[in-house]
DNA sequence: AGCACGCCGACT
DNA sequence: GTCGGCGTGCTC
């Protein structure tokens, strides 16, 4: 008797707690042996009780370095899921390298499209007997009067295959009835797994336009880099209407025919109904969509059919890149970039980055293609640097004009004793489209909104004078200003007046008293924004009686389907002017749309992050490219303080390229991303002298770094630690602090030390940002 | 996360 | 005297 050799397995244990998250040894049982792989999940007991646990084999090794006694068995191989390889894991620890957070955490996102649903089972009724034997049958039922079974049996002569509701329902047979006819061999009834299809696709099936030489260009330049397994990210810089959808779909369907298959990301707003089409009619039943309308059951049903050979092409959010295809050829990012692509929970990751890595170490390699109209500074900064490869599409290939664009200035405004939300063009503009019936869309970029303070005669804004990014305004704690007390003591005589509120910057915690008057021009006329659509609403059914307003942003579209519901009713011109925060601007076309309003360019422009002048030249670009769609050329108004910003003289002109060389310069010189890498470390407790002490510690370990590094030449620059945006959230002190390199290496040394820190309290909680798009 | 162990207050 | 509060510590 050969004794069987001893087996260990590292798993880690499916708890999302720092300091569980490592790997614990555990035997592996003879019966498993074979069957266990790197990325099987098992189950396993831990802890004192009886309980039990998933966990996630990481790797085998022959020896325990632990006591014997301490080693317990794993009892088998967890039902809900499927082994998703060794691939999964590789990705999971990759992920976990370059984003921080917890291996489990990156695990559970990584394999949540192993996860199995509860399948839907249909079962189905078959005739087995033979022609001759059923009509032997049907005699004997008739001559015993066994009506029931005779209905069946005939039901089942015209269609041999029926549902088993065909039979309960509509011919009210007992499941008594059925199981003695299955019993006595003249029906089957099979049991079938139904995978569900979340894609209602009607219609016509969309026109496919022949490729012009330039998309030909493209799609022959990615294929062929394919095909040459050379892999590789590419950047399709097209503006709105140049075809990148054409694109998209011709070289899916040259790849798919390779035998590969393709994962579609879109941020879940942009993918229209006539996307959807395009790619329906394109790839009939081999394409399948994932959106947040989907239950758990039917996205693992999604991912099934991945899995099993039974898609070509799966569209859908950030966490599609997951879907477990058996060899993924090519992932497109479109509109690349949207921030929804970085993900806000734990591990956060970037799309981006995330497919880069799934294309390169894909075998053979797999192509990644990122398409806007507006790219981030990321993306092409590497396209210009030759680590991506840029692609470009200058023309609209509807012939749609581009539209007049025309900035207007609200400080004029205001000498001019126009104090309106709307400048004397864009109310002219207004009656005249009203008049003529053609449609207005007005536009309010609150994305970023946070309270800047600016002045309305000269549109000085206030800054920070270290970070060079809007101050936000913050009432005063313990409020009673000089207003509450004086009233309450009966006289203001010895209250001085005092200003209610300061301005801080959320990076590094700079603060000052707020203005009473602009200390550019002395105008008493400095405040911060408050605008909101409802406002705007009301004042515009005020002074256009007659005409059909409606109203989209994050109050009216609560409700599931309302934001299609809008959107349509708009379409089919049940409305003449729609007003709305950024989900207007994204991918709807509206032919009868000829005037577009951007009512206060600014709010973007100052939001309180290094981000605001590329997010504001975003929405500008995409608002404007909203006017003119049809026939009829459009119009835009930008109404803005801040007319001479180069965002948005570079966004009225269309010119990407202008403001991408300006922006850069900026980020060079303040050594932002993507000039430097940045990691943003968050800092919470519930106690704040504990998140401020941890927040110290922090900063003193990271000092003593940043002069080892200056040692050896390299640079690491520290800013904070300061109050979070939302200093204090449900009872939790919130301290953030910012470290800039230009090496990402270097800023996941920092977070290893800090993860490395014994800190004395056991409440404070770290997290970690790397290269943030949200704020925190 | 869970669960056990342990050391102090108010209950049958 | 014991029941139970939740602070501390450990889990292969």
């Amino acid at each position: 008797m050969k004794e069987a050799k001893r087996l260990y397995a590292d798993i880690i244990v499916d708890i999302a707690l720092e300091r569980l998250d490592r790997p614990f040894t555990y035997e592996v049982p003879a019966s498993l042996q074979s069957v266990l792989k790197p990325g099987s999940v098992v189950t396993v007991p831990f802890g004192r009780g009886s309980g039990t646990r998933k966990g996630y084999v990481i790797a085998f090794k022959d020896k325990a370095d632990l006591p014997e006694e301490k080693i317990k068995e794993i009892l088998g191989v967890a039902e809900d899921t499927d082994g998703p390889g060794a691939a999964s894991i590789e990705l999971a620890a990759w992920m976990q390298e370059t984003c921080g957070g917890t291996l489990v955490a990156a695990l559970r996102t990584v394999l949540a499209s192993s996860r199995k649903g509860r399948p839907v089972v249909k079962k189905e009724i078959e005739l087995l007997a033979t022609a001759k034997e059923a009509a032997e049958k049907a005699a004997f039922y008739e001559k015993k009067h066994q009506t029931a079974r005779l209905r069946l049996l005939q039901g089942l002569l015209e269609v041999p295959r029926q549902p088993y509701e065909f039979a309960t329902g509509k011919l009210h047979i007992s499941a008594q009835t059925i199981r003695a006819m299955e019993k006595d061999g003249v029906i089957a009834v099979r049991e079938k797994q139904i995978l569900r299809n979340p894609v209602k696709v009607s219609g016509s099936p969309a026109l496919r336009h022949p490729l012009s030489d330039a998309q030909r260009a493209i799609v022959d330049g990615v294929f062929s880099d394919f095909m040459a397994g050379r892999g590789g990210v590419n950047l399709l810089h097209g503006i709105t209407g140049s075809g990148k959808t054409e694109v998209y779909l011709s070289l899916i369907e040259k790849i798919v025919a390779e035998g590969f298959q393709a994962i579609v990301l879109i941020p879940e707003i942009a993918l229209t109904y006539q996307t959807l089409l395009r790619f329906y009619s394109a790839f009939g039943d081999r394409v399948s969509v994932i959106n947040s309308g989907l239950t758990d059951a039917e996205r693992a049903d999604q991912y099934e059919r991945a899995r099993s050979g039974g898609l070509d092409v799966i569209i859908g959010p950030r966490s599609a890149l997951f879907t477990p295809f058996p060899r993924t050829g090519i992932i497109v990012i479109d509109e690349e970039h949207e921030g929804t692509y970085k993900n806000e929970s734990m591990p956060k990751y970037h799309a981006r980055e995330v497919a880069a890595h799934i294309a390169e170490t894909a075998s053979p390699r797999a192509v990644v293609l990122l398409g806007s109209a507006t790219p981030s500074l990321e993306a092409y900064s590497r396209a210009k640097s030759g680590e991506y490869r840029l692609y470009e599409l200058h023309e609209r290939l509807t012939g749609g004009s581009l539209p007049n664009v025309r900035i207007r200035d609200l400080r004029e405004e205001l000498r001019a004793g126009n104090r309106s939300i709307l400048s004397r063009d864009l109310r002219e503009l207004i009656t005249d489209r009203l008049e003529r019936g053609e449609q207005i869309m007005l536009f309010l970029n609150r994305r970023g909104y946070s309270g800047f303070v600016s002045c309305r005669s000269c549109g000085f804004v206030a800054k920070c004078p270290h970070c060079d990014v809007s101050l936000s305004y913050h009432a005063l704690r313990g409020r009673p200003s000089w207003e509450e007390n004086a009233g309450r003591q009966g006289g203001a005589a010895s209250t001085k007046m005092r200003p209610a509120g300061k301005l801080v910057c959320h990076y590094c915690g700079y603060e000052r008293f707020e203005f009473t008057k602009c200390p550019e021009c002395g105008s008493p006329y400095i405040a911060g924004f408050k605008a909101g659509t409802q406002q705007i609403e009301k004042y515009l059914l005020q002074e256009f009686p007659g005409a059909r307003i409606l109203r989209m942003d994050a109050d009216t579209t609560k409700t599931k389907g309302s934001y299609e519901k809008i959107l349509s009713a708009f379409g089919q011109e049940e409305a003449d002017i729609l007003i709305g925060t950024q989900m207007i601007v994204k991918g709807h076309d509206f032919p009868k749309v000829t005037l577009v309003g951007i009512l206060l360019a600014d709010i973007s422009l100052y939001s309180e992050d290094y981000r605001a002048a590329e997010r504001t030249f975003q929405l500008l670009t995409q608002a404007a490219g909203r006017a003119g769609r049809g026939v009829r050329p459009g119009e835009v108004v930008i109404q803005t303080y801040q007319p001479e910003h180069y965002a948005v003289q570079l966004a009225a002109r269309q010119d990407y390229e202008a403001f991408y060389e300006e922006e850069i310069r900026y980020r060079t010189l303040l050594l932002y991303p993507p000039a430097a890498h940045m990691l943003c470390v968050q800092i919470q407790s519930k106690t704040e002298d504990h998140a401020l002490g941890a927040a110290g510690q922090i900063r003193a370990a990271l000092d003593e770094m940043r002069l080892a590094l200056r040692e050896e030449g390299e640079k690491l620059i520290l800013i904070g630690p300061s109050a979070a945006r939302m200093s204090r959230l449900r009872d939790v002190y919130r301290y953030v602090l910012y470290i800039k390199s230009p090496e990402y290496d270097k800023l996941i040394d920092c977070r290893n030390r800090i993860e490395a820190l014994q800190l004395p309290w056991r409440d404070v909680g770290i997290q970690y940002d790397h290269d943030p798009v949200h704020g925190f």
